[in-house]
RNA sequence: GGGCGGUUAGCUCAGCGGUAGAGCACUACGUUGACAUCGUAGUGGCCACUGGUUCGAUCCCAGUACCGCCCACCA
């Protein structure tokens, strides 16, 4: 039978994909006829996800080097999965209870909502798998793994044994000890300013916060000094010329979020600021909240304001900036919260007026303890410095401003202080209240920004005073999934000791063990993990793997006290004095490396059995110990670990778990070991890992690739793989990054079905070139799959004059005729070119170089030249000649074009 | 503000110490035994700018301009 006139790729691919698999074509090993291995992880897709073009570009990059190494016998795997994705597929999974009209997360229970989430991934997983499959993947789909698998409430098909990998992981960084044996925890909790996400509630780390420049304003406000005292206000310009002299009952302050003065600790000025020297040490009063409650803070003085910026006086709020955190935590200086978990004002705790008197006590406490002021005779309540715990329930948010949401905080701020008269005025003409203001005229609205109309009335601009609000570009921090606003928030969090372990990371990379392509990425790598900073992996979700640390009840609730007390009289006569309370409690949990709090047990273990013995050792032999439930813990997982009395003998005591997850980076990042069956020594193992290399986007360099460096390292003692590709996004044909909005999104599963996969793999493999943008034209493709058409109907022309009739061989003819000599010794440079253009990773290299034999050399000169041939006597040398060629270009062109060239073998019978 | 990268034909991009390359587009011609999803021939470049190193620079070095991307705390 002819042969059609083109390859009919819709038809045929699925057919073909179809036999590969029942052959099981892409086992690992399958194939393999040597020793060496090949082996890749895939980047697990989200499991919300479905093919993009980036999908496409990546693993079409994978598939031709993993085909390539098959053909050529390397033992090969290359290992797909999908990855559980927390915040992102809580999101999905929240939106479509929405949608069905459930009820929302919040009114179920943890396990309930878990239910649903396994659910949704069963019905969705496979999807992008199915399109993978479309693509031509060539992954060992038989050992498809999930970053979630084994987790507690998998369903049948996810018992794998990543969640046994990923908690075992954390308990060892958790319990690591140093060369000499003692504690040296890679894991630790503490209370930290995060970024907090209002949208999800729950902390993020750096990495998923974008800073997007908007436009903003800068207020500036007067903060009194305390019991009306004044000062010489004194500016000089640069050459120490008096610019300015006036007495001033007040200090300047300017900032862009007016809602955070409500938690100010402090004013801070630079040291050398002579403005400021006169009342460095004095009050000054926070302009806000009921005038005879107005809060005191202290005037001090810090390296961090820069004299020459604003009014050189800095507000600190602690618990709500970070800078200001850096700057309250060197001076002492407490961090009042201000919102709740949606970032709205907090509405908790105590009347206002309570506490501000507190905080005014502790400002006093301050100012006494840095020797600016004397003791008071008299009564005086001596305050330490005050408990975290004291300070952080304290709430400063007056009444009025209760519950309000934070951007409507501000504007109410901003328009009472400016009632009040306390902002900075200046006249309209002043030049940083931007241009359109100072022009014409223009009313503002109540928290001082421009509005559109005009203010009517005789007044000049240079007459008219107005308070100061500087139009600025501010960076704002947003969510990277959520979109909105993020806050700095002080929690309590989970942390990564990264500095502990990027030491290896940074020497694999630099001794060549592993090698970043392109070199670029490399500096990238070390600038990012020579500064690195503490990875918070903590989330407040529930999709994810739980922190597996449960907390024990307070032991001095009870009797359980009297069994140490022995113990404790014991010390205590050694010592010759009273054991201090954090003594007592230290010899109590001699035996654990960390306490949360003075009093309460915290452990850490891989199984609740685990945990079991260690609360054995803690609450004594005569203990039944449980576990709390999700309803005991709905009023707080502190509070859910409870110890009863004592009854017949035995008592019991409930632990509670930490209600958190990892985030997902965390698991993702043991890719490569949690994959081969890790932490069992399986064969996979032994024979796959360290893999040869990654291919992913750039964009997650420090997400994933510097994480799985540093935790492979940490945990196995081994690099994840031995060369890292580094590829970019795909963008559209003018190089923009495709976006719904734009509406330039390419969805690769179109481009399939209309041009074929091997067409878009082959515009893939041409735009590969190494750190190279990728822009992906439909014209391309369109080129492309002309060119699949070229060969197929060179290997039609040769069908039709009979040269399949002998087969291919392997070996080289030797023929006679020049064109036939030709031709076969340009075979075999095109495939020395292919194989080194491969093996240095530069995929358009190797697709040009094909591209140009195949057509410019093949068809447009080699068959011409034939053509006469084949009536002469060198007829069958040429046959033979031409089946060997083309068979070359088939093998050559496999690995990027398979769907094509396995037919075109099936059809032509050439093997 | 810091870091990384880019600037080569009309377009998209390779290249890299020694007469500038590809694909697409364009022009002219062409239904010669597979392919019109085609063939043949051709047009087209101060290799951003300025200096330096060199016998020789698109390539190496320094600086300038513009364009991207990443990171960053100026209230």
């Amino acid at each position: 039978m002819p042969m059609e006139k083109t390859f009919n790729a819709a038809e045929a691919e699925p057919r073909i994909y179809a036999a590969w698999e029942k052959a099981h074509a892409f086992a690992a090993g399958a194939n393999a006829s040597r020793e060496e291995t090949f082996s890749i992880m895939i980047p697990p897709p989200n499991v919300t996800g479905s093919l993009h073009v980036g999908h496409a570009f990546n693993n079409t990059v994978q598939d031709i080097l993993t085909r390539w190494k098959r053909m050529q016998g390397y033992d090969t795997l290359w290992q797909p999965g999908q990855d559980h994705a927390g915040i992102a597929t809580q999101l999905v999974v929240e939106r479509k209870l929405a949608e069905a009209g459930l009820p929302p997360r919040a009114e179920m229970t943890r396990e309930a909502f878990l239910s649903r989430i396994w659910e949704w991934k069963a019905e969705s997983g496979d999807t992008i798998i199915n399109q993978l499959k479309r693509l031509g993947a060539s992954c060992d789909w038989d050992r498809n793994a999930f970053t979630m698998s084994g987790a507690p409430g998998a369903p049948p098909g996810d018992e794998g044994n990543f969640h046994d990998a990923v908690i075992k992981v954390f308990v060892e960084m958790f319990n690591h000890k140093d060369a000499d044996g003692n504690p040296d925890p890679l894991i630790y909790r503490g209370k930290r300013l995060v970024n907090w996400d209002p949208h999800f509630e729950t902390a993020i780390s750096d990495l998923e916060v974008e800073n997007v420049e908007v436009a903003g304003f800068m207020w500036h406000f007067k903060y009194p000094l305390a019991g009306g005292e004044t000062y010489d206000y004194v500016e000089k310009d640069e050459d120490g010329n008096e610019v300015l002299r006036e007495v001033r009952d007040y200090i300047s302050i300017a900032t862009t979020r007016p809602e955070t003065m409500l938690g100010d600790g402090a004013v801070a000025v630079h040291p050398t600021d002579a403005r400021y020297s006169a009342i460095v040490g004095k009050l000054c009063e926070i302009p806000v909240g009921p005038k005879d409650q107005r809060r005191l803070i202290p005037i001090i003085t810090d390296e961090y304001p820069d004299p020459t910026f604003g009014s050189g006086a800095v507000k600190i709020t602690g618990a709500h900036d970070f800078n200001d955190y850096a700057v309250a935590q060197r001076a002492g200086i407490p961090m009042y919260a201000l919102m709740d978990t949606k970032a709205r004002m907090r509405a908790d705790g105590g009347p206002y007026e309570i506490d501000a008197r507190e905080a005014k006590k502790i400002s006093e406490a301050w100012l006494v303890k840095k020797g600016y002021l004397k003791k008071p005779d008299g009564f005086w309540i001596e305050f330490g410095d005050p408990a975290e715990e004291i300070v952080s329930a304290m709430n400063l948010v007056p009444e009025a401003y209760r519950g309000l949401d934070r951007f409507e905080a501000r504007a109410r701020v901003v328009a009472d202080i400016t009632d009040e008269g306390l902002a900075v005025m200046v006249p309209a003409t002043d030049p940083r209240l931007g241009k359109a203001y100072a022009s014409s005229r223009q009313a503002r609205g109540e928290d001082g920004r421009p509005t559109d109309s005009y203010e009517e009335g005789g007044m000049a601009p240079e007459a008219m005073l107005v308070p100061l609000v500087e139009p600025k570009p501010i960076m704002q921090p947003f969510g990277d999934r959520s979109k909105v606003v993020i806050e700095p928030m002080l929690t309590d969090q989970w942390f990564v000791d990264t500095a502990k372990i990027v030491g290896p990371a940074l020497d694999a990379v630099r001794d060549g063990r592993t090698t970043i392509l392109p070199e670029s990425g490399e500096k990238v790598y070390f600038h990012w993990l020579e500064n690195i900073e503490p990875w918070c992996i903590s989330r407040q979700l529930w999709w994810g793997h739980r922190i597996p640390v449960w907390y024990g009840p307070d032991v001095s609730q009870t009797d359980v006290a009297e069994r140490f007390q022995e113990e404790k009289e014991k010390l205590a006569a050694t010592l010759g004095r009273e054991l201090t309370e954090s003594e007592y409690f230290e010899i109590m949990h001699h035996h654990f490396d960390h306490l949360p709090t003075p009093n309460q047990p915290r452990f850490c273990g891989n199984s609740e059995e685990d945990v079991v013995v260690q609360a054995l050792l803690i609450y004594g032999e005569d203990t039944d110990v449980l576990f709390s439930s999700d309803a005991e813990e709905q009023f707080g997982f502190r509070a859910a670990a409870t110890i009863s009395p004592k009854v017949g003998g035995r008592r019991q005591v409930r632990l509670s778990r930490d209600p958190d997850v990892l985030d997902t980076w965390f698991s993702s990042g043991l890719w490569p070991i949690g994959t081969l069956g890790w932490p069992e020594q399986t064969e996979a193992l032994k024979k796959y890992f360290p893999t040869s290399v990654l291919v992913t986007g750039q964009d997650i360099l420090f997400f994933w690739v510097a994480r799985m460096m540093m935790m492979q390292l940490a945990v196995v003692g081994e690099v994840p793989f031995h060369t890292v590709y580094l590829h970019q996004l795909v963008r559209d044909e003018k190089g923009e990054k495709m976006s719904k909005t734009r509406g330039n999104v390419i969805d690769p599963l179109t481009i399939i079905d209309q041009y074929g996969a091997d067409a878009l793999r082959f515009t893939m493999a041409q735009m590969a070139a190494p750190g190279g943008v990728l822009k992906l034209s439909e014209e391309r493709i369109k080129g492309y799959r002309n060119f699949g058409t070229k060969l197929w109907n060179a290997c039609r022309f040769a069908e039709m004059n009979g040269v399949w009739e002998g087969h291919a061989t392997s070996a080289p003819p030797t023929p006679t005729a020049t064109v036939n000599r030709w031709i076969v010794g340009e075979a075999a440079r095109v495939r020395a070119d292919v194989d080194a253009a491969l093996t240095a990773y530069r995929f358009n290299d190797a697709a040009n170089a094909l591209y140009a034999f195949v057509w410019g050399q093949v068809c447009d000169w080699y068959v011409e030249f034939a053509k006469p041939l084949f009536d002469g006597d060198l007829a069958q040398e040429t046959r033979e000649t031409m089946a060997w060629v083309l068979d070359q270009c088939m093998i050559l062109l496999h690995p990027i074009m398979p769907f094509i060239t396995e037919e075109l073998w099936q059809t032509t019978g050439a093997r």
